[in-house]
DNA sequence: CTAATCACCTGAAGGC
DNA sequence: TGCCTTCAGGTGATTA
């Protein structure tokens, strides 16, 4: 479920309520939620300092890290007090010593704690995040550089730009009339400028929604994001066009459900 | 190196 | 009502 704006909102709203709180325990309900890699004890560590990359929440600890991924259906659930009903789904409570509490939901299980004396392992492969305020379009075109594969597929994998996924990159691609299968070595200056210029567009307006929610997700408070009403072709298959009329197509690429506007996005052929 | 497919999971929705 | 298939904001492993 989640991409960069809906973790990027998880991520400020975790600084206001469990910053600087100290853990009391850690209780894995689902054990393959919690992956464990390293001896430290994380009772009695506080939290330090909250960071995000790409999908990452990087929970700085006073020796120690808690990287958080959400994967499709993870939640973050902060209670102020006691928690009396155990809600479904529910697969790691961390309880803090002031008797607050934040609450790992997860329906399908994908999510992730891991904590880890050392962040590198995790994120070595995960490129840099896409609003990042070092990537300005010399360092995007520098990435765009030497890639072989199809712009799709580049922008979802994320060992080279983090934080897009499934609806943010066919909205990117949308606005930026390019059709998903065109080959980033066949970008021409003009297009990787919009493209860029685009991406960042639709991440920052998504962030100011508070996110996108489609079924699953949540922000902290258990609150839908708003940002959906403004999708351009993501779930608008039959939809006309907002620029053309044309209807807007859904078809089956780089292995995600894609959507496009086959009159503005023009597959090039070569 | 790229691309496709499966695996990990659960639940909702649509077809019959 | 019920059964079966397909699909879902992600990504990691495996196989061509």
């Amino acid at each position: 479920m989640p991409e960069l704006p809906e973790v990027e909102t998880v991520a400020q709203e975790l600084r206001d309520n469990v910053l600087g709180r100290r853990i009391k325990s850690v209780t894995a309900i689902w054990n393959r939620s919690f992956d464990n890699q390293c001896e430290t004890a994380l009772a009695g560590q506080s939290i330090e300092r909250i960071d995000r990359k790409g999908k990452y929440l990087i929970l700085n600890l006073e020796r120690t890290f808690l990287i958080i991924h959400l994967r499709m259906t993870g939640q973050l659930l902060f209670y102020p007090g006691k928690v009396d009903a155990a809600e479904d789904h529910v697969r790691i409570i961390m309880q803090f010593v002031d008797q607050t509490e934040l609450h790992f939901k997860d329906m399908r299980k994908f999510g992730r704690f891991y904590h880890v004396s050392d962040i590198q392992g995790i994120l070595n492969n995960v490129g840099i995040d896409a609003l990042d305020r070092q990537l300005g379009l010399p360092m995007f075109r520098k990435v765009l550089r030497n890639s072989k594969m199809n712009i799709k597929a580049f922008l979802l994998s994320q060992k080279y730009i983090s934080g897009l996924g499934n609806i943010y990159v066919d909205e990117s691609l949308f606005l930026s009339r390019l059709h998903p299968s065109t080959m980033v070595s066949d970008l021409t200056p003009s297009e990787s400028k919009r493209l860029f210029e685009n991406i960042v567009f639709v991440l920052k307006q998504a962030v100011r929604n508070m996110g996108s929610t489609i079924s699953d997700y949540r922000d902290m408070y258990g609150n839908r994001g708003n940002n959906q009403k403004f999708f351009r072709v993501y779930g608008r298959a039959g939809d006309p066009c907002p620029v053309c009329g044309t209807q807007i197509k859904k078809i089956k690429f780089a292995g995600r459900g894609t959507h496009f506007c086959p009159s503005c996005q023009i597959k090039q052929e070569t």
